[in-house]
DNA sequence: TTGATTTATGAAATCGATTTCATGTTGAAT
DNA sequence: ATTCAACATGAAATCGATTTCATAAATCAA
């Protein structure tokens, strides 16, 4: 900067301000230090910019797993919209591990970044809490943080789980099995609350028997099947809590046997790519998921710009329920 | 930091050196700031640290999608590898915008990353070399950039496309087409070429009417068939250069009636998941993903710290055909 | 005891931008 | 002609760390 002050036969503090546009400095000025600075292919330098204006322009998006194509399609929302916004992004992959999610915070306290997404995060909500007490901007996707200054989207997992049950009763089905995730997952905790209401709309007496928990994987849910069929229990339909454990499901029925949707229905939650593409084509529950990181970045940018959170605070989205083969009943 | 000298009753110069471990403290000393540091949970702010140091700690990673498989499994590896030796890792998603990708190149030049990988770039060659030239580190992913200076990872199109025709040969196979990707694409080329090689290998006459452009997209991959049907050409296996483009091929198919593999063999690249679900499963050739990513950074980071790039500058992983149930003849 | 080393610490410069405050210039108004 | 406002610019402080250089204290050898 200096360079080009000098070359230019001005001081830095008027580079400084041709560069911010500022509108102090007179036009000749203006033209003759851009010239100099297109010369020299002068760049400011981002370091000294952030330190003086203790700002990064950056966010930081921390997920479970990257690979997951439902974290990929929320982390794309947020690269773009924060793109557009002229912010960068940081991301942290957490392979499943608290540990690692905690040490990621370390980029909001160290200034590293000006705000930080948590793509449903595994910490307790304390944790964030204390953060925005501290005055940093976080946001969550994919659960409900009670705190003024914490913004969260998600769609409503009680809602769909009960539309799936909803549609499940319609197709002629009283006996349904549900398929859990990890237990301390908010989610497998509310869509088995879904389901469970679900139920009890239609009067239909739940048993527990009906209940295993797949872990969320495509292993699991298989294993889930094996265990649910081994017990003294009938059922003619599962809502799995998403869509790998659905997987899951497919490859237990084709060793056992039993046809999809003919002898057993399947649902599952979650809209990933290959529901679409697997036989039969698998009925599941879309979320908005760009729609989401988009609008969670917005929400974060306008608290990091005005100082004030974002109004409202929480944004729940719609979740669509997509009746495809795997749970239709065969005229 | 002045605030924890303060308090611990020693200079700012004093907490610096105990933060960095420099030995020129007395261990009282050290222990005294220690404390004073964990009482205020103080923590350095990296914006200052940048500055001085010069270094950001930082790379940045461009693709052409975040949410296609493909790249989130190279992100996921450049990640993982970042982090295990301190690094964080920005991403840039292009959408296949050679402009967007241009202007991701600013990062590197503002100093706000130490090094900059590009997965598959759209940008010739010469833009590359440019930065370079002027000492940047670079980094590229599927790609060969001939330049001293800018390391490469990647797997070798020719030789395992000429694989593909082999094994299609092998199961008895004369009449296959190609279905390339978009023709600025150096996969695109060079899938092309090896199956030309492959069918010259095989003294398997050429013919330009078997060869489609399907884009690398689904959709494209769909028409690409239509339109090869629609020829008075006969073929009786079909290698597309990527997954994406099998599935449209499979759409096809099923909408002309046209069996898989007992009347067309499909071979296709990339080993996403969908492959491996759909039925018939789809013979394709799996790269190992997130061992380039994590090569790719390896490299990086030995220049970054070094100085000199690394020895070697280039890597070619292997490739692995994966022979499933659409290119293997009915029995 | 004295001088030479080693060890521990602080003062101040530095990284590269932004911004405040002061100063100088120009032109309009009286 | 004089005063005042508006405009244009520069000098210097600042952001928060690191690092050089200087200095003081402690240790050691003679």
């Amino acid at each position: 900067m200096i360079d080009v002050a000098a070359r230019a036969g001005v001081s830095p503090a008027t580079v400084s301000r041709v560069l911010n546009n500022n509108s102090l400095v007179a036009s000749e000025t203006k033209d003759k230090v851009m010239k100099v600075i297109h010369e020299l292919g002068y760049q400011p330098n981002a370091a000294a910019k952030n330190l003086r204006s203790q700002k990064t322009m950056t966010i930081a998006v921390i997920v479970p797993a990257i690979n997951n194509s439902y974290y990929a399609e929320v982390i794309k929302g947020i690269e773009n919209q924060a793109y557009a916004q002229k912010y960068k992004v940081i991301i942290g992959d957490t392979a499943n591990s608290p540990e690692k999610e905690l040490e990621f915070l370390n980029l909001l306290t160290n200034k590293t970044v000006d705000g930080l997404i948590l793509v449903t995060p595994l910490l307790p909500d304390e944790e964030l809490c204390r953060l925005a007490d501290m005055d940093y901007v976080i946001g969550v996707v994919g659960r409900h943080v009670e705190h003024e200054k914490i913004h969260c989207v998600y769609t409503d997992n009680v809602k769909f789980s009960k539309e799936v049950v909803q549609h499940l009763v319609e197709q002629g089905h009283r006996e349904i099995a549900f398929l859990s995730g990890y237990a301390d997952a908010i989610d497998s905790y509310e869509r088995l609350e879904g389901y469970l209401k679900g139920l009890r709309e239609h009067h239909i007496p739940f048993r527990p028997e009906w209940i295993e928990n797949g872990n969320f994987s495509e292993r699991g849910g298989y294993e889930a099947v094996m265990r649910l069929a081994a017990k003294p229990v009938h059922f003619t339909a599962i809502y799995a809590a998403n869509d790998e454990m659905a997987l899951g499901v497919y490859q237990a029925c084709a060793e056992l046997g039993i046809s999809i949707p003919g002898q057993l229905a399947v649902v599952g939650v979650d809209n990933n790519r290959i529901s679409r593409y697997i036989t039969p084509k698998l009925s599941t529950v879309s979320q908005p998921k760009n729609k989401m990181g988009g609008a969670v970045v917005q929400m974060l940018i306008h608290h990091m710009e005005s100082g004030e959170p974002a109004e409202p605070r929480v944004r729940i989205l719609e979740s669509e329920l997509l009746v495809r083969e795997s749970s239709r009943t065969v005229e």
